[in-house]
DNA sequence: AAATTTGCTTGCGTTTTGCAAGTGCAAATA
DNA sequence: TATTTGCACTTGCAAAACGCAAGCAAATTT
């Protein structure tokens, strides 16, 4: 579960953390739905196992990328949440979305939040990520 | 060494293509050295093992990221460059930059590069874009 | 002609992944 | 109150990916 850097190169740092086919789609999911359950994460289109969804979960949160809270309303059930750190991956997301939009074909769903974010960039992540740090 | 699509979803998608622990180290080099040999990048600092460069390589060619060309000089050679695709990339990679430098500690030399990033990003996204574009 | 460089490929042991099943505790249901 | 269901994981194991060292053919240098 421990971190093996390979360089002090700022993209391989990085790459350590959540470079890996899984983290940055649980970012994505919390960023979208701002806090979800284990149970939740299950669910997404991608159905990942549940042994490496746990793993993805502990490093994203040894790394501070994630927080876990309490459910109100269930001891049973755990929140994850992004830190501030796990909100600033935004503009990463964002930019990701901005590049596949032009390579792929995106479902019309996700077009048009991406207009919106291609009106006025800075402004969509600014607002987005004051709705994140609500609570 | 073919894509398996896990779901319509563009970080997925996008993932799928260069989300691994090496990939965007390739792009990287290219990125700051505008085109490398194959020695150049096993010489990079993270020291990535000759197959799994030969394989990245190869699925980043098959995606259309990066080309293959004759060196001008020699035959033993091969150049790598980025395509018009892999450019695209550099938003990208810029966000990481910056994500990293607000929670890693960079080497100087990259926060002098990131200084220029800072003082204005589309300006020298459009001069990057223009130089690697270049031949 | 021999040695070296270059861009890979091959073998093989280790690590990571993916799938299925299981576990323990909380909460809902009977 | 007893029992079943839901939730968040853990465990076992086969398959795939990784990492290291060695090998290899073609091009270049000596």
């Amino acid at each position: 579960m421990d971190i093996k850097m390979r360089s002090s190169c700022p993209i391989s740092s990085s790459l350590d953390i959540w470079g890996d086919k899984w983290s940055l789609l649980i970012v994505r999911d919390l960023m979208f739905s701002k806090q979800c359950t284990y149970g939740d994460f299950l669910k997404s289109d991608e159905k990942i196992a549940t042994n490496i969804l746990a793993s993805r979960l502990q490093m994203l949160e040894t790394n501070g990328i994630i927080i876990k809270q309490d459910h109100p309303q269930s001891k049973a059930k755990v929140l994850y949440k992004l830190t501030q750190k796990g909100i600033d991956l935004l503009p990463v997301m964002i930019e990701i979305n901005l590049w596949a939009d032009k390579y792929f074909t995106l479902p019309a769903e996700r077009k048009e939040i991406l207009a919106e974010v291609k009106k006025d960039k800075d402004a969509f992540i600014k607002e987005k990520t004051k709705e994140l740090m609500r609570d």
